[in-house]
DNA sequence: TTAAAAAATCGACCTGAGTCGAATTTTTAA
DNA sequence: TTAAAAATTCGACTCAGGTCGATTTTTTAA
């Protein structure tokens, strides 16, 4: 009789999560306190705090689950005879879909990951090396149709288009752009330009 | 009589920033309380909160302050003959220079600019309209010396320069570079390539 | 079976950001 | 000059995140 303690702890984490995603979609992520999440889950206020270090941890881990999700459902879309373009806007937009549905998560999520505090760095580099697997082959493959330049190395030719991207849902959280569609056309147009080339080509 | 208080407000907020260079340096930023800062510059807790709505804000006003010396400095740099690269690297170096050696400071204000709460997205945006004020000349000239396509849209190239240096900061704040040397080179491969296109080119 | 060790639970407590309305200072205008 | 109006100052107060150590539950091993 031994694992009984780490079946309650599963139990208890998901109870923690399920009542995040309840209230948090309810009330919002500012607005629902520890002790309503405490409450929700069915235990007390420390508790949470045994399972996860800080709030916006909870914040975090409700979003890997997410990003679960997109990845499958990416991987999922048929994406056979597409550019490297093209798959790539295919797979932000999707990425972008649930940060216009869920701004405020959508903002710590960015915040984290992009600028983390010396004690998340972790957290923030195991999210962003889920997107790292995800793009590698992409790259790979386009530079074996020769879509793609073959001398670049592709850990920045990566960090090149997420960059671009994330330039393009900053200009949406500073309300440069408004809708849905206006960022994914934005961050098209980046892409575009990035494989192009800025620099007028002397052909 | 009547300019008096004025005055005696413009020293107050003088006094509070003050406070502010003095603790923040000190302290750090999160470590120094509102209480502390307002006792720093003889005030009470509640007068802080008539010039500034929040702690951030407090920081974002030294932050401002701080920019404007970085763009007199670059303003006065010689760029004379420079390349449309070169002159960014200087540009965004002494950017960088701030942040290297203000981490905390950094952070903030990254996060603050890129991805700003809707109550803060003035602030934000009047940070980043500086650095329009700053490139968009910088860019015309360039494609005037035609090293830069003539039919972009600046604000999109701007963008996308932005981006780059902002993927190469977010980077180091990961752990993923180091130096501050690391980061500048990386921003430099970063616009190389957005210059030339990652797509090869079929001359 | 049981008692000592280990792990998990809990809420009172601490701290700091931000609010509020009472008290004070400055301005206005008669 | 003065009294009412307007603006400013202030610190007690609220509220939420996070800590801590006393208590309870589970495991171990004898």
């Amino acid at each position: 009789m031994s694992g009984k303690r780490e079946q309650k702890k599963r139990r208890t984490k998901m109870a923690i999560l399920e009542a995040a995603v309840q209230l948090f979609s309810e009330k919002g992520y500012e607005r629902t306190s520890i002790t309503d999440l405490a409450e929700a889950a069915g235990i007390g206020k420390g508790t949470v705090y045994s399972y996860f270090r800080k709030k916006s941890d909870i914040f975090l881990a409700f979003c890997e689950e997410q990003l679960e999700t997109i990845s499958t459902t990416i991987l999922e879309t048929d994406t056979a005879g597409m550019s490297l373009l093209d798959r790539l806007v295919v797979l932000y937009r999707e990425d972008f879909r649930f940060i216009f549905h869920h701004p405020e998560f959508g903002r710590i999520l960015m915040r984290e990951t992009f600028f983390p505090k010396d004690l998340d760095v972790e957290v923030s580099r195991r999210l962003d090396d889920r997107y790292i697997d995800l793009l590698v082959p992409l790259l790979q493959k386009a530079q074996a149709r020769n879509e793609l330049r073959r001398d670049l190395e592709l850990t920045l030719v990566l960090g090149h288009f997420y960059g671009l991207y994330c330039m393009a849902v900053s200009a949406w959280f500073t309300g440069r752009l408004h809708t849905e569609e206006d960022v994914v056309m934005a961050f098209t147009s980046l892409f575009e330009q990035a494989l192009q080339g800025l620099a007028p080509s002397f052909t």
